[in-house]
Parts: structure tokens; sequence; C-alpha cells
DNA sequence: GCTTGATGAATCGTTGAACAATCCTCTAAT
DNA sequence: ATTAGAGGATTGTTCAACGATTCATCAAGC
């Protein structure tokens, strides 16, 4: 009995992976990853004609793509004019950051009552990071920080809060554009993180609960004062 | 100019109003009506050609509507299968349960930061609340509750938090439909509301913290004790 | 010179039809 | 009773078309 649970949750794990097949999915696919490294920089029109021939696709598919990344906020649908690429206002950076922080701390405090090995994932992430880093790839220490974040909302093991917070921080990729040294934005913070991944598998919440919100103030203060800068 | 301001930002908040045209988001609108009404009732299958006739439009722009949904996590898409009405599982009512918890006792806490309209607002829900209760509207009565939790997490001003709460809660509609006594579910709450509000307007969001948890245990275990018995 | 109004091109919104791919049901055979 | 297969129904996707809307251009008027 145990055994046939075994691969029967294997399976079923296994399965959106065999679902995943529609056309409108892997174009969305393409496009968030554009979107996401910045190849169609905010404020980009992406014609459903243009846009419908280069990726071979009907405009009908292409549409239902566009309503999937609407939903994921990194694109906006304006009524008759088309779909652009959305441009997050310092506003959405602030509140993405208000909501990081409410969901982020209750991660944390949840440290009591995670598994030890989602407690684990968060230091993971900081290795990985810190070996980038020492490539130089300043891109994937910025991944490896979203996946630090990503981990620490995950001790709370809600599929619904892990979706939202993947959500909130692709939209922050957005952001990201404006800062131009990727190194001066992502660096600073590798040593934060690895203290609050320690911090947490020490099970002393209430500290990293303080250096965390230290990191959203300061991090947030950077985006911003770029943003003021960039924007003016 | 600060006239100009005024009404410039009056004219701009009024600008969704115009943009809502879309045959598709119209659709949607009357489904999810709906479905949250409980004419159609959780896993109910939408076939494409039948509402098409029904709601005079093509198949294409039902299809539009239908992805809407599905993103709201009121309509389940299963590939080459159909859209069916979201059932929502005893574990997804507790992980909805998870994320309220996390998203209103911060929107209690940020009681001390938040203008004072916002706090009269959880207030007037539950005078709402109240009202229909008197003329034994209970259908209406969960909505004032609702609205009582949404006006909570108002509290945080976080346009973000409020798009979640709105989305958590349209999803728990779906469970009450295996409640069968309306009264019973949503008559114990209207004192736990009042005074949960009294002790905001005063400032003690400790105690309504503690207020608003209870709560949540009880309502969360007298669902799932409803699933239990219902689903077996 | 600036605003107002009209014209036309480009694009989106929506429809309808068509065909392939997939699922479901029903029948038949072992 | 179980399995295998055939047929029908439904979805997935594309294509072409037309009305509706936006945008850019340009002329007219103050």
């Amino acid at each position: 009995m145990t055994a046939m649970a075994d691969w029967a949750a294997r399976l079923s794990a296994a399965r959106p992976v065999l679902d995943r097949a529609s056309a409108a999915e892997l174009v969305a696919d393409v496009l968030r990853e554009n979107v996401i490294d910045g190849s169609l920089p905010p404020g980009t029109r992406l014609s459903e004609e243009t846009i419908g021939n280069l990726l071979g696709v009907s405009r009908n598919t292409l549409r239902e793509a566009f309503r999937l990344l609407s939903h994921e906020n990194l694109l906006v649908h304006e009524l008759h004019r088309g779909v652009f690429v959305r441009k997050l206002a310092a506003a959405d950076v602030a509140d993405i950051y208000a909501m990081r922080r409410i969901l982020e701390t209750a991660g944390v405090r949840a440290v009591v009552t995670a598994p030890r090995e989602a407690v684990e994932e968060v230091g993971r992430h900081v290795e990985e990071g810190r070996a980038a880093a020492e490539n130089g790839d300043w891109a994937a220490v910025g991944t490896a920080n979203m996946r630090f974040h990503r981990a620490i909302t995950a001790l709370l093991a809600s599929p619904r809060v892990d979706e939202t917070m993947a959500r909130l921080l692709a939209e922050l990729r957005l952001a990201f554009h404006v800062m131009g040294e990727l190194r001066t934005f992502h660096e600073p913070y590798l040593g934060d993180n690895a203290r609050i991944a320690t911090l947490l598998s020490d099970g002393d919440h209430e500290r990293a609960e303080r250096e965390l919100l230290a990191y959203f103030d300061i991090a947030e203060a950077q985006l911003l004062a770029a943003y003021a800068e960039h924007a003016g």
C-alpha cells in the first residue's frame, strides 16, 4: 500500500509536465522570458500581428497568451489599444515591498513549525548566490536572491502564498531594469542573506525578522532612488 | 494647482469604468455571478457550445472569459476536457484560511497607521450585516461578512493585498455551498465582528488580533466539518 | 500659434467556419 | 467481467472577414 502511494504521488507530481502542452502557454513562456530578461523593455507595445507572425501562431492563441501574462502582471491590456510590457511605477514598487514585508515576515515566523528540509532550502540558495557571485554572474546572483526569498515564504507551506510570492517577484524584476549596475544592487545583500539563513536554522526568528525588515528598507529605498533618478 | 490635481485624480479614478466594455469581460462577469451564487454548482462542466449559444457569443470570446475566471481560481481548465466550476478540496479551504490569517492579522496590526475612514469602514460593514440579519437575509449577511474582512485588510492600504483578498474570498464562496443552513454559519459571527470592530476603533490591535484568530479557528473548523460530512 | 474637427490608415474586437487532436461512450469479443 | 476498438462529441487551433476604435495627419478657425 505504501509502495503504491509512493509512485502514485510521484506520478501525480509529474503530471503538470505532461499537461504542459497548450500552445498559448508555450507562447506565454517565450514572452515571459523575454520580458523578464529585458529583451522587451517596459512600455513596449506587443502587436498581435507582428508577434503572431514572429512566433508562427494565430492571433487567437496569441491573445490567450497575452491574457496569461496580463494576469501575471507582466503585461497590461488596454482595450482597443493592445498589450504593453508593464511599466512599474514607484508606487507599484512600494506596494510590492509592502506585500513582501507581510508575506516574508510571516514566513520567517513560521520557521518554528516548518520541516527541516524547508529551512535547509533557504540556506541552499544563499550558497547558490555566493557561487554565482564568484563567477561574476550578477544576473544569476539576482535569481538566487529571488529563490532565497521564495524559500522564506515557502516555510509557510501554502501553495497560494507560494504562487502570490512568485508573481510578486516576477513583477519586481520589471523594476530591476532601471538599475544600471546589477552588481551594486545585488552584491551587498549576499551577506545579509547568509546571516538571515543562519538565524533561521538557529530558530531565532525574532532577529531574523528584524534583519529581513532592515533589508527591505534598504533595498526598497535603493530601488526608489534609482526610479527618482531615472524617471525624474 | 491643487484644484486641478483634485479633479484630475477623480477623473483618472473613473477611467476603469469607461474601459469596461470587452465582451469577454462582460461574459466573465455573468459567469462569475452565477458561480458565486451557486447557480453553477462546483463540478459543473461548462460546454463551450452550450454556454456560447446561451450567451450569444462566439467560442473564441467565451474562451477568453474562461481564461479570466480560471485565473481567478473560480474555474479549472483541463486540457481537451473543458472547463469546470472549481471544486474546493478541504486542503484548499485550509490553505485559504492560512493565507487569510496572514493577511488579516497584518491588516489588524496596521490599524495604528490606517486613516480614520478606513477604520470606520470596518464598523460600517458590521452594521450592514446586523441589518441584513434583522431582515433574515442570510446571504446578505454573508456578503456583509466578506466586506467586513476585506475592510480589515484594506487597513493596509495596499492595492495588491486588496486584490489578493478579494480573490481569496471569492474562492471561499465556492466552499460555502457545502453548508446547508447559511444562518447557522453566518449568525454566530455577527457578535464577533462587532467586538473586533470596536477593538479596532479603540486601537487595541493585540486583542483584536486574538479575537480574529479565534474566529478563524472556529469558522475553518466548521467548514471542514461540513466538508468531512458532505464529501465523506 | 494653438486648438478644434475631419479624414484615412492601422489595429483591435469579435465572429464564424473549418480541420485536427483528444476524450468519452458504447459495442463487441475474449 | 474485463479489455479492445469504433464512432461520436468536444476541445484546440488556425484562418479569413468585418465592424469598431484608436491614432496620426492635416486642414480650418479663433
